[in-house]
DNA sequence: GTAGGGATACTCGGATAATGGGTGTCCGAGTTGACAAGG
DNA sequence: CCTTGTCAACTCGGACACCCATTATCCGAGTATCCCTAC
């Protein structure tokens, strides 16, 4: 029970789209390169963020990746369910006696409890709190 | 991402030590038979479950397992831990720009909020809201 | 000068291996209790 | 009646297969840009 390194990846991605100006198209290639990933790989884990809908693809010479929507509307929820899926994270499939099983409420209780952190939360929110030296760091990596 | 079942296994199974009689000791196979899960499998999982503290093994013709400790204090959370291990689900091995790897703090705020739910949250607390019928089925389940 | 066509460079995305952890099984070692035989 | 030895039941732990998701790679298909040629 871990969140999947392309979670990760996904989320580190998301993070340059929010801090690059608006509208900016990026190719895989310098994404991989910044991250430290192959680019190969990182193509698949944008695939899904196309088909979730927070990001567009346009091909072409000088194609690549652009945000579709607003910055403040990418939320950490939104990023993993498109990555992990929206599925529950307990799920049993033990025929209990009589009552249904009497885990799985309380299981997903915990895990709602959860979700509406990283649904509120923003990947903007994370620049908020960011001195100007590391925020220039930052965003200087992203060149 | 999910829950592995083992961890669906062993909560069932300390569901029965929360409902049986204060120091009953059973064995694998009843519980395994109830369970519907192969004994040898669930052994490895009992195993885990002594090794955390929450149950005893007493080896021998007439051995088994026994509840360690109050019922009252069997919560979610430990059980959990005790088969999933304790480590964090969100792991960054990727050495941001300078900074430290800004997404770990939110996801670690997350985790928490989910396994306060799960600690404050006792077994026995499944059993309150039951009514007589449910919970005569269940026990006689377990005889 | 302008329009059109083709080559090129770059991308996306599906198909295909390798790796690792969860799942499940098998077997031998160790331990306890019961039973029976012998003193 | 007591002691002792044997046997059976049970747990514990390691070693071993298997399956499936994650991770990673390769290659084909598609598209926009650019340039070059023809009009």
């Amino acid at each position: 029970m871990k969140y999947s390194k392309a979670t990760n990846y996904a989320l580190h991605t998301m993070l340059y789209f929010v801090i690059a100006p608006v509208g900016k198209t990026i190719g895989v290639q310098p994404l991989a390169e910044m991250l430290g990933v192959s680019p190969t790989y990182l193509s698949k884990i944008l695939t899904k963020l196309v088909k979730a809908g927070i990001v567009e693809s346009t091909p072409g010479v000088s194609g690549g990746y652009t945000l579709l929507g607003q910055k403040e509307d990418v939320s950490f929820l939104r990023v993993i369910h498109a990555i992990e899926g929206t599925a529950s994270l307990f799920s049993c499939d033990l025929e209990h006696v009589s009552t249904g099983c009497l885990i799985q409420g309380t299981m997903a209780d915990a895990e709602r409890a959860m979700e509406r952190h990283l649904q509120e939360k923003k990947l903007v929110d994370l620049m908020k709190h960011l001195d100007q030296e590391k925020l220039a760091a930052f965003t200087n990596a992203f060149r």
